[in-house]
DNA sequence: CATCAATACTTGTATATACAAATAAAACAC
DNA sequence: GTGTTTTATTTGTATATACAAGTATTGATG
C-alpha cells in the first residue's frame, strides 16, 4: 500500500514516523559493510574526527539523550572501537587505532547511503527535503 | 543546539529521525488526555470506524509490521478497549462499548495535535510537508 | 484426497531510544 | 571551608518497533 492510500496518512505523526523507518532501513543497509548501525557509525566518526569529545557534546550533536549516548558508547567500547577516560565529572571518549583504520570505510558508507537515496529521490530534491525537515524540527 | 548547527545534520538519516522523535513527543502530549500513545490511539480509531477489521489490514494502513499490530492490540485488549475474535486463520478486531464512548475524545486529540503543529509551522506549510514526506517514503 | 504451498497471525527475542533516579564532581554562596 | 546547587554521566527501567521462527488454517496440485 502506498502511503497515500491510508486514511490517516495526512497526519504528520504517520508521515514522519513512516519516513524515518524507511530511511533507517536504507541506512542500515548502507552501514552493513562495517557491521555498525547508523547511529553507532556516526558517533564513531565524530569521535575519530574529534578525539577526547565528551558524551554531552555527542548528545547535542546527534540530538540524542545523554543516556542513549552512554549506551552507544558502551557498545563501541565492547567492540574495541572507542575507550572512555573519566576525569572528575567529565569523560573523554577516544578512538582506538582499530577505529582510526576504519575511518575511510565509514566514510564510504556515508557516501553509499547518500548515493542510494539521491539516486531514488534526485540529488536536488533530496537536499531540499533534508533542509525542510531540519527547519521543521528546529521549530518544534 | 539547532539542527543546523550539527555537522551531520545534512544527512537524511538524522533529519528524518530527529524530526520523527520531535513529532512523536508532540503527539504523545496531544494524546495524554486519553492515556494512549499515538499508535494505540490511531489503531483504536480505525477499529471503531471499521469494526471487525483484521490485523493484516491494520498493518497495511498503519504501515507497521503484523507483529507490531499484535502487540498494539494486546495492550488495547488489556485496557478493555478492543476484543479479538478468531475464526479460522483470520482474526477480527472489534471495539468495546467503552471504546466507542471514547471516540469523540480521540477525535479531539487528533485535532489538538493538528492544531498544535499547524500553529507552529503554519497550516499551509504543515500540509505541504506531510505531502512531501509521503511522496518521499513511497519512493523509498 | 494427501501433500505441499500460501496466508494470517502470534511469539520469542532484539534494537533503538527515552525518562527518571542515582552518583559524583565542581562551582557557588555565605 | 561547610553546605547547597549545578553539571556530567551512568544505571535501571520502559516503550516502540522489528525480524525471524512458530502455529494454524486455507487453497492448490498432482
Amino acid at each position: 500500500m502506498n502511503t497515500s492510500e491510508s486514511k490517516y496518512s495526512q497526519c504528520l505523526y504517520f508521515s514522519s514516523n513512516a519516513l524515518a523507518r524507511k530511511v533507517e532501513k536504507l541506512a542500515q543497509e548502507s552501514w552493513k559493510p562495517v557491521g555498525l548501525s547508523p547511529s553507532h557509525a556516526y558517533l564513531l566518526m565524530i569521535v575519530i574526527e574529534d578525539p577526547a569529545v565528551q558524551p554531552g557534546t555527542l548528545a547535542r550533536e546527534l540530538q540524542l539523550q545523554p543516556s542513549t549516548i552512554t549506551r552507544l558508547i558502551e557498545k563501541l567500547e565492547e567492540k574495541k572501537l572507542v575507550l572512555r577516560i573519566t576525569e572528575g565529572k567529565a569523560t573523554n571518549v577516544y578512538p582506538t587505532p582499530r577505529a582510526k583504520e576504519m575511518y575511510s570505510k565509514l566514510k564510504a558508507c556515508v557516501n553509499h547511503f547518500y548515493t542510494s537515496h539521491a539516486a531514488i529521490l534526485g540529488k536536488e530534491e533530496s537536499t531540499k527535503m533534508v533542509r525542510n525537515m531540519n527547519k521543521l524540527a528546529d521549530k518544534l
